[in-house]
This record gives C-alpha cells, structure tokens and sequence, in this order.
DNA sequence: GCTGTAATACTATGGTATTAGTAGGTCGTG
DNA sequence: CACGACCTACTAATACCATAGTATTACAGC
C-alpha cells in the first residue's frame, strides 16, 4: 500500500489522464492549463511510466498513455496527507473546515447534506443506535 | 493571495508550531514523528525564515520559532490544490468521496451531519426549500 | 578564567523537480 | 527520393528538497 504520491507537475498531468483517459503526449499538452514545451510534457510522462504510474502503447508512431493508478487512490491518500499535516487527523474538523471557510454557497452545503442523509439513510438504516 | 505552499518535511514543522504554539528548535525536534537531527530541524526552520513564514525570538541563548502563516490560510491552499488536481474542482465531490471512501465510522458521519445542519439551520433557517 | 555543553551559523552532498534543447527516426507527399 | 512535420530518445541545466556535519559562540559551573 504504497502512498501514491504526485508532484505539482506530474499530478497536472495525471489529472489529465483521469479526466479524459487514455492520451497521446501532444493531447496532454493541448489539455493542460499550464503552457509547456511538448518535450518537457513527454519527459513527465516518461517520469511517471519510470515510477510505474503511468503505462503506454505505440499508436501510429506515437505513444498513448494510459494512467495505472485509481484516481481513488490518489484522492486517499491526498485527503489523508492534509488531513493529518493540516487538520490534526480528524476528518471531521476537516468538513468542518469545509463547510464553514471554504465559501460555499448554501445550495452546495445542502446538497453535501443530502449526500450525508442518503448515505447514513441508505447503508445501515437500523444500526444507528451505538 | 501567494498560495501558501509547504515541503513535505517543512509541513511537518509548521504542524507543530500551529500545534504547540511559538517552539524552540529542541522542542520542535521533540515534537516531530520522524527522527531527524537537531540541525536538520534548524535548517528547516531557517528555511521557512528566509521564505517568510515563520519568525523567530531569543530567549536565552536559544530562539524561539513562531509561525506567521495561520493554519487557516494553509488549509485553504491545501484544500483548493486538491480539489482542483484530484476532484475537478468540485467540493461536493471532496465530500462525496469523504464519506463514502474514506472509511469513516457511523458516529463520524453523524457528528458531520450535525455540523451541517448546525451550519445551515444557523445561517439560514427558512430556505431549505429546494 | 577554563572547560563543557548547548545553541546557532555556515557549509556540503545527494537527490528530485521542472523545464527544455538537440538528435534522430518515420511517414506522407511532391 | 528528398523534405517537412511529427514523434521519441537522450542530455542538460537550474533550482529546490532533505539531511546533516563542522565550526563557532555563549553561558554555567567549578
């Protein structure tokens, strides 16, 4: 269970690869915010194969890269880093902090409470007691 | 608004200086999980000095480090940088993959509830119409 | 006043991140 | 076949991170 841990640069790309899948270098360049040559974008990607992160395939004569790692993984560990460097280890001081100073409009916290309902509703309805 | 940006060994440290409150190097070294030498604890925190994060006092012959960075403003980076990377850019989504994926205890899922509703009903109590 | 101890200041080293240039291959088209 | 467009491989430079050793200073106690 080895931490998935990304850097700035390589977790831009990631993000890529998850949101739109499987992509050649050139279409991680266009889809990036940030403004990079295409080799400094090719030499990230082959940072992330070294590390096992990422995979590839030949397609015509160029690479398609693929990600190996569950953006859920990624977001676990992500979320357990903060929460204990920033957030004492307690997840509830994190929504805490989410609900009250992260700037959220009220519709956005009542959705969040609709999620909340829903899953203690729906997942163990009578066992609510202990 | 310079995004308040942290090493991994450097957040570390300001966890115990937003802990403990204003430390001397011996305490802080004290304080930390991981083993490290008494001057690898002060070159950290000289580094944070230079970059303006902390600030530091004598007493006695020692210094006394405290942070200039309120934990609030950390939190805020931190938690704006991973949902942008991680949840494309959806707070609910962060809270959706809180508790759902973050194996949390019925009784945490609760107290979370009970903070949403304390937040909302507070805030704005004749609105939950939608 | 000397010596030991504890503190900081300075210096160093190996590693990783970030960015990108250049060289060389391949394929389509005139 | 030669040329250009596009691609990967190799190489590089700069900065920063993580860790810590050595030098030096300052006070406390004998």
């Amino acid at each position: 269970m080895g931490e998935v841990v990304f850097t700035d640069r390589e977790l831009d790309i990631m993000a890529v690869l998850w949101e739109h899948g499987p992509s050649t270098v050139a279409s991680v360049r266009d889809r990036i915010s940030i403004d990079l040559a295409y080799t400094t974008v090719l030499t990230i990607l082959r940072t992330l194969e070294e590390k096992g992160h990422i995979g590839h395939e030949a397609e015509g004569r160029a690479y398609r890269y693929h990600s190996l790692v569950e953006r859920g993984e990624a977001r676990v560990s992500a979320v357990d880093r903060i929460t204990r460097k920033l957030f004492a280890g307690s997840t509830e001081t994190l929504l805490s902090h989410l609900v009250s100073d992260q700037d959220l409009s009220d519709e956005e916290l009542q959705r969040m409470r609709a999620l909340l309902n829903a899953r203690l509703g729906d997942d163990d309805e009578g066992e609510e007691g202990a």
